[in-house]
This record gives structure tokens, sequence and C-alpha cells, in this order.
DNA sequence: TGTACATCAGTGAACGCGCGTTCACTGATGTAC
DNA sequence: TGTACATCAGTGAACGCGCGTTCACTGATGTAC
């Protein structure tokens, strides 16, 4: 009845993921060796591939469950979708950086893996164009309101989320240092600004 | 007189270093090996480490080779040292798009080496509190001219590097596809509005 | 200018390390009767 | 419920590939006299 085997399948499995995440966090996806994962997690070396095929199969299951928890694309109901208000820029720049943050180990190795191998520069590359697209719309009410994008849409969106990730990435690396609230609220300034071409009151 | 031995050594690792660039630009610096670099450059494997003890090396001297020639921080006499004036944002986001697109292959493979070297991860960032200094006083103006920065010097000047150099890549990876007119257009437009709060007349 | 020896850049086969991957084995869990 | 057999997760030593690195050798260039 309670699987006694499967169990433990599924507790080594989980074992080998949550380790993964911490060297990838702390050394990074290349430099962690698949035998740094088993030992980290406490097992052999060649229980790994009782679970994983390779150290690519496991990046692509940590990315799965950030799909199925964190849902990127779900957007709460109170939520502002224009971008002339700079709140609804503040909400996602927000949102986008705590998500981020909080991915940061995986989503980090994704962009490493990607370096390395097509497959996953595709699925960052794929990421980011479908982000872009979540949000597009909230572009619309531009014309009406008479402000002017510094490029077309695509672009524009791009350098938001592009600047964003970047200072975000040189915060982790102890690169720049701040807060998360002075890096939300410089980036909120600086993108609202960027795309209106005016000033948050 | 000639010199020929030393003529012959040269040669080979000027061959070297070519290969290695072009490799570096085609499949990354993490993908190209040093057997990989030696035999684009038509030489036997052993011959390497006559000029290099490692790739790590070999790179440090291709980014030494841009320090001696492109001189980052040298600035045209004619150049507006102003960021009120948007033209002086506009001369400085084409010169720092140039430089960086003309020298990608370099740049790239030394943000790909940070990844795996401590050492490297130390030059880029120093690298890029070099460039945030340089312009520093480009902000000074600022407050004479009411302007308000969207968050302290260094994080809006690092948003502004940072957002260049993220477009840049998208557009070398083909994720994104613009000119560079288009690309510097946008980023100036984007960035100046960014800092300033006011919009390009 | 010529000869004899030294040095040096380049060669490529061979070596060895790191690490991914395999596989025979163990002990526990599940199944058949 | 008990016994005999099957299956499966996990183990860790061993294997082997890729690639960095070495080194004895070659032929050309430089030096001494």
């Amino acid at each position: 009845m309670t699987g006694r085997r499967q169990e433990r399948s599924t507790e080594t499995e989980q074992a080998l993921k949550s380790a993964a995440r911490r060297l990838f966090a702390e050394r990074g996806y290349l430099n962690t060796k698949i035998t740094d994962i088993t030992a980290a997690a406490g097992r052999a070396a060649g229980s790994f591939y009782n679970h994983f095929s390779s150290k690519e199969e496991l990046l692509q299951s940590l990315l799965n469950d950030l799909e199925a928890e964190g849902d990127v694309s779900a957007e709460s109901p109170d939520h502002k979708p224009d971008f002339t208000d700079p709140e609804a820029v503040r909400y996602h720049v927000d949102n986008y950086w705590s998500f981020t943050r909080h991915n940061w180990a995986v989503l980090r190795a994704t962009s490493q893996a990607a370096l390395v191998s097509a497959d996953f520069a595709r699925i960052v590359s794929d990421f980011g164009a479908q982000q872009r697209m979540g949000i597009r719309d909230h572009l619309d009410g531009f014309p009406a309101a008479g402000l002017e994008l510094p490029g077309s849409p695509d672009v524009s969106l791009a350098i938001m989320f592009l600047a964003t990730s970047a200072l975000l990435q040189a915060v982790e690396d102890g690169t720049l240092e701040l807060t998360d609230e002075q890096a939300v609220e410089a980036l909120t300034r600086f993108i609202y600004r960027g795309l209106t071409g005016r000033d948050i009151t």
C-alpha cells in the first residue's frame, strides 16, 4: 500500500534535486560534477542514473518544477495591465525580480547550460520571447495616452527584462550591493521613464 | 638581423590567437578545446605550450591586446561629457555598442571564463566598475538641471551598461533581430529617459 | 667565408587525470501460492 | 500466515573516453672560431 520502494525512490530523487540546486547556487552549473551531486545527496554515484540520464535532464526536471509551481505567467487578479500607470510597471518589475531571485539557482544554471548546449540556448531564448509576449498588451494604452516607446514593442520590453535580470545577476554575484527594495525602486523608475518618456510623479 | 626564429615564433603565436578568436566566436570559449585551436591554426598540439601555459592565459593575452589598441576609456576630444544632453548619451551608447560588438568574441569569452574561474570573474567585475567610474562625472550636471537619477549614480550607470550589453548579447545570439542603428537608437532613448526622467525632444 | 656545435620552434605520439557511465552484487520490498 | 522466488533501488569498484600536457625527436636558425 505504502509503496515503500517507490517512496524510497522519490526520496532519493528529491535528495539529488535539492543537492543539485544547492551546489548550482554555490559553485554554478558547469562547476558541479555529477559525482558532487550524488556525494552531497549522500548516495552512491551509480544511483544518479536510476533517476536521470544526464545532468541536463536533471536541470530540465528542475525547470519543470518551476513551471509547475511558480507559474511565471500567472498574474494575480488585482494587477494592473497598463504600463501607462507607474504602479503597473512597479508591480511587474517587483514580481519578475522576486521570481527570478527566488529561483536564481535554477535560472542561472539554465543560462550557463545554454552556453554549452544548443537545446538550453533555445529554452532560454523561448522563455524570454514568451515573457515579452505575455505583457505586450500592457503597452496598448500608449498611443491613446500620447506616449511613444523608445523602440519597437518587442525591443522595448526586451530592454526591460534584460536590464532587470542583468542587475539581479550583478547583485547576486556581489558586483553591486543593494537591497531588493533599492533595486526594484531604481529599476521601476528607470524602466517607467524609459518606456514612457515621462517621469514618475 | 631579421630574427628568423623569433619571426616564426610570433607568426605561430598570432596564428594561435586568431584561430582562438575565430573559434571563440563560432562555438564559445568553453566549447573550444586547446587542440581545436592548434588544429585550426595548423600547428601541432604541443606547439601551444611554447606560447601559452593554458587557455586562460591565451584569453588574458587577447584581453591585453584589447586594452592596448582599443583603449576603451580613451574618449575623443569632441565628445560631450554631460548626460543632461541627449547627444552625449547617444555618443556613449554608440561608442560602447561598437566597441563591445567589435570585440564581442573576446568579451563574451571572458564572461564565459568568469563562470568557471574566479580570476576572470574579478576581471569582469572590475572592468564594469572601471567603466562606471570613468563616466560618473557625466552626471555632475544633474542637480543644477533639476534632474533626479532613478537610483544611486553607480546603480544608474550600471543599469545603462548592463542593458546595453544584454541587448547586444541578445542580438548576437540571434534572439532579437535588429540593426545596430535601431539598437543604438532604442537604447539611447531608453537610457536618456531612464536617467533624466525627461524625453528626448 | 666556412665548419662545427648549440639552441630553439615546432612535431605528434604517448601518458595520465578527471569524470561520466556501467555493471555485478546486496539487501530490502513485493508477489505468488 | 508462511515460504520461496522475483524485482527493484541502491552500491561502489572498475572501465573508458576526452582532452590537457609532456617529451624525445627533427630540422632550421644562430653562434663561435
